[in-house]
RNA sequence: GCGGGGGUGGCGGAGUGGUCAAACGCGCAGGACUUAAGAUCCUGUGACUUAGUGUCUACGAGGGUUCGAAACCCUUCCCCCGCACCA
């Protein structure tokens, strides 16, 4: 048990007591949305989970004092097939081994202190969560947007069972190693498709507030491509082939055209040939080899089937091939090949001795057919192309189109990669599907008032099949439509189902009269951050995003987008490789806590790294942390409460400190707002180390008053710890809630009241500057000082901050005239202009001229032991530098 | 292959044209305290040098742009992640 569990359950157990993190719709107020992804309840927190939500407890519990009305909410996404393996292993129910690792989970999360409102929290196995995926699935069927098809599903011939793509390994199964088959399945589609613009359009709302990469993901994911479809005419056939390209400039070209093993065509065409048997074969041995191993297809295979195509652009008889390089889900599941202008066409035309014919040159210069090694993808210009002959080829894409449409044997069209969503499982650990079969009325749903269809629990778990089909009180039903006797729908829900719109329930998660309360929903959405891991970059994101935009078209919600902000985390490493129990480089959570405390694991997963980056685990780092915390308790010996000082009556010390404080301030602050926690971390330490070597020279008041500060910026770190030392402290009320502390304008002056340590400062810098000058040689020395010194002193002087000062800088070396003078002047330059940028703001020089040094002439004269004086630039001066700057100001130095 | 992100001290990692040998932390060295160890605190920590100053050098490799590059451009090598025959 480590020394801090004391302290960090009597913190867990007051903010509880107080409901301190509950939150209610409140008009008044601005609200915020902190969303992490709900964790599958495996029973054990691991340590994405604990980077993941101590980056949302930080977010939450910043923005809370800030004054946001946060919703911080936390749940389950309970369904699934662990539960079920667990079942069959350990013959347990699902449910009993689910809620069990809740409980343990919720354990775990209570003891890490993370500010959840836990009145919210969701459990999507429980039929109050269930019933309402059966009513956004009966809403979903009223509009069409669910349909039945025969679908191929893994299926294991030994188990007698589907499995999960997961559940493939290498297209063996992984419980018997017996090779799994394709089989067709009548399953239920969700039409995703129907909203595939939008969710491809919506995008653009998302830039800049969503990572780059998830985004790109998506875009490919969805995989829009315009182009065009062509109809081949079949020699001696009466059927027909219609190709889907991208390349319709390049039709000229066709040398022969593929079919997808599975097209439909092919055995229409090759019914009672010679070539039916060995086509036939050939199909089979791809789906095998594809199922085996998908990667492994390298090498293009194909075979001839006998018939011709004619393209219908210049009549030419093409070869008709089964190829593997063919999908059936794509496009037609046809292609034209264009061995001269695509890559796959011609290392299969290359192995197979099929003809080349060039259609696209390069602008200048010629390509041959013969001693091509590679197809020519780039542009250029069309040759071989009947009347399309010297046009480029983008803009042929267009003209060779219309001119088919014309003819009436293409026509333009836009393919999608992305495929509706199958969700029928045939498990039992999953939301039932609320359909019934009737003999006589066919497909029926459930009425919304039957409500939710329960999951039953007379059921036996084996490895064999379905186990929901092995209740006898579930399948038999009567038909909602006939009262005649009719058969339940014995599929379950994908648990994706679940997971897309689980944010809005936490809005109103009791509500009962529909998914969710549309004016709390309203109030709270959209989720303002959502954070989790990037494994769900494509389909929990894209699923979610279509629940909304479906949930939107049914008057439930009014935002287009779900999460309007999201942020993916990077890993956790250990050995330069992702922590998992198959590689058996795991830490957990609990190793830490139980070792150092909860606050210590917090604060070491935030400062390892930036949240989106991969951080290597590193036990001396957390012992940094914790070495931290200690130091941190240890400056809270014989603190009292925080109270106002007034700047005005400060010593120049504590002025300086105080100032620092402000400074602190205002980058900690920056740095939580851009979630560069590390840096906020660090920063935080710098000014606690500071503040320890300057108590002994400060009042007691200040002290306080910035120790308190640091221990509100801590807050959201280490949140026991800090609630701790704020009661030590005789502090009233939670540190947890109290205000962010606010930069003080007025402090900024922070400079201006440290004089004497400026000063001390300046006096530096003017000797590296004197000095510098004295060794530049004369004429450059002149140069410098009477023209650029003074020059972009006088623009720096105007300046407000460093950036500005690097503005002007980069500026001033754009002028022709700084070049000129090349390394000497611009060394002299930096040199001054970095003197300048540390005196300016210190606003020591006040004076209008080259005020720093009257201000600082007498401590100078000290230092150097000599004396200066003020001149003008005519006094200093000789030849070109008096010229240039009549009547100004000039160098000093005597 | 395509797409995305990277390669900086002994280490984790800062730093995206000019304030600057590189925040913060680890490790290491020296000092204080201690009988000692640990803990804690202080100092140092690229190299060479100094009383202080100073000089030189690194940003995977090689070129280029610039008065000035770790940062921008080109070439090249290596690592990680995602997709993978999408016509």
């Amino acid at each position: 048990m480590s020394e801090f569990e004391a302290i960090e359950k009597k913190w867990q157990k007051r903010w509880s007591d107080n409901k301190l993190f509950n939150v209610k719709v409140d008009e008044k107020k601005k609200k915020f949305y902190c969303l992490e992804m709900f964790p599958y309840p495996s029973g054990k927190l691991h340590m994405g989970h604990m980077r993941n939500f101590s980056l949302g407890d930080v977010i939450a519990r910043y923005k809370r004092m800030r004054g946001f009305n946060v919703l911080y909410p936390m749940g389950f996404d309970a369904f699934g097939m662990p539960a079920e393996n667990a079942a069959i292993k350990n013959q347990i129910h699902p449910r009993d081994w689910t809620v069990k690792c809740m409980t343990d989970m919720e354990e775990q999360l209570h003891s890490l202190g993370f500010s959840y409102d836990w009145s919210r929290e969701i459990k999507t196995c429980m039929p109050d969560y269930y019933k309402w995926d059966q009513w956004i699935f009966l809403k979903m069927y009223e509009k069409k947007l669910l349909y039945k098809a025969k679908a191929p599903a893994n299926w294991c011939p030994s188990c007698r069972t589907v499995l999960a793509n997961e559940q493939v390994e290498n297209g063996k199964c992984w419980r018997c190693k017996s090779a799994v088959i394709q089989k067709m399945f009548d399953q239920w589609f969700i039409k995703i498709t129907a909203y595939v613009d939008q969710l491809l359009d919506d995008l653009k709302q998302l830039e800049n507030n969503w990572p780059e990469r998830v985004l790109t993901m998506q875009k490919n994911w969805i995989g829009k491509s315009k182009g065009t479809l062509i109809t081949f005419k079949i020699k001696d056939s009466k059927k027909e082939v219609t190709v889907f390209t991208t390349r319709p400039d390049t039709v000229f070209g066709i040398t022969y055209i593929t079919l997808a093993p599975e097209h439909p065509l092919i055995n229409e065409l090759v019914k009672g040939t010679d070539k039916e048997d060995i086509v036939k074969r050939f199909a089979e041995e791809v789906k095998l080899e594809s199922m085996i191993d998908r990667e492994s297809v390298k090498d293009k295979k194909g075979l001839f089937i006998g018939h011709y195509a004619i393209n219908p652009v210049n009549n030419e008889e093409v070869p008709i091939f089964i190829a593997d390089y063919a999908i059936m889900s794509y496009g037609t599941g046809a292609v034209m090949a264009v061995p001269t202008h695509d890559e796959r066409d011609f290392l299969f035309a290359q192995k197979y001795n099929l003809p080349l014919k060039i259609v696209i040159k390069q602008k200048d210069g010629d390509i041959d057919a013969c001693s091509m090694s590679k197809a020519y993808e780039d542009d250029g210009i069309l040759v071989n192309s009947g009347e399309f002959n010297g046009l480029d080829n983008n803009s042929a894409k267009e003209k060779i189109t219309k001119w088919m449409e014309k003819k009436g044997f293409g026509k333009t069209s836009t393919q999608y990669k992305i495929r509706d969503w199958l969700i029928s499982r045939q498990r039992y650990w999953g939301c039932p599907i609320p359909m019934v079969y009737c003999d006589k009325c066919g497909i029926i749903p459930v009425p919304i008032k039957d409500l939710p269809v329960l999951l039953p629990d007379d059921v036996v778990f084996r490895e064999e099949g379905n186990p929901l089909e092995t209740s006898k009180t579930f399948i038999k039903t009567k038909c909602p439509k006939c009262n005649g006797p009719a058969k339940r729908e014995t599929d379950t829900m994908d648990t994706f189902f679940d997971s897309s719109w689980y944010y809005l329930r936490y809005t109103s998660p009791d509500y009962k009269a529909g998914p969710f309360d549309k004016e709390a929903a309203n109030y709270f959405m959209p989720v303002d951050q959502y954070i989790g891991g990037i494994e769900h970059a494509i389909l929990h994101l894209l699923y979610a995003r279509f629940f909304q935009k479906f949930l939107r078209d049914i008057g439930l919600t009014k935002f287009d987008e779900p999460f309007k902000r999201l942020l993916a985390q990077g890993m956790v490493l250990l050995g330069g490789e992702k922590m998992s129990k198959s590689k058996g480089n795991i830490v957990e959570p609990k190793d830490i806590t139980e070792k150092y405390g909860a606050d210590t694991a917090r604060m070491f997963i935030l400062f390892a790294a930036l949240p989106e980056k991969e951080f290597e685990w590193s036990e001396h780092g957390v012992e940094a942390c914790y070495k931290f915390i200690k130091k941190l308790i240890g400056m809270a010996e014989g603190v009292s409460a925080v109270k106002k000082v007034d700047v005005k009556k400060l010593s120049s010390k504590e002025k300086t400190v105080i100032g620092k404080l402000n400074k602190t301030i205002k980058t900690v602050t920056e740095n939580i707002d851009k979630y560069e926690f590390n840096f906020a971390i660090s920063n935080i330490m710098t000014l606690a180390n500071y503040l320890t070597k300057q108590k002994e020279a400060i009042s007691s008041d200040v002290y306080n008053f910035t120790f308190g500060k640091v221990l509100v910026m801590l807050a959201p770190f280490i949140p026991h710890t800090c609630e701790e030392l704020w009661e030590k402290g005789k502090n009233e009320g939670f540190v947890s809630v109290c205000d962010w502390p606010k930069f003080d304008e007025s402090l900024i002056d922070e400079k201006a009241d440290c004089f004497e340590e400026e000063l001390e400062k300046t006096i530096n810098d003017v000797k590296d500057v004197i000095k510098l000058i004295n060794k530049t040689p004369k004429n450059i020395s002149l140069f410098i000082a009477e023209s650029w010194k003074y020059k972009v002193a006088d623009m720096i002087r105007k300046a407000k901050d460093i950036t500005d000062i690097k503005g002007i800088i980069s500026d001033v070396m754009k002028d022709a005239d700084a070049r000129k003078h090349g390394g000497e002047a611009t060394k002299m330059v930096q040199s001054v202009t970095k003197d300048m940028s540390k005196l300016v703001p210190s606003k020591i020089n006040q004076s209008e001229e080259f005020g720093f040094f009257t201000e600082s002439k007498s401590y100078l004269e000290k230092e150097f032991n000599c004396k200066f004086e003020i001149l003008k630039a005519e006094d200093s001066t000789e030849g070109k530098a008096k010229s240039s700057l009549p009547g100004k100001p000039g160098i000093l130095i005597r």
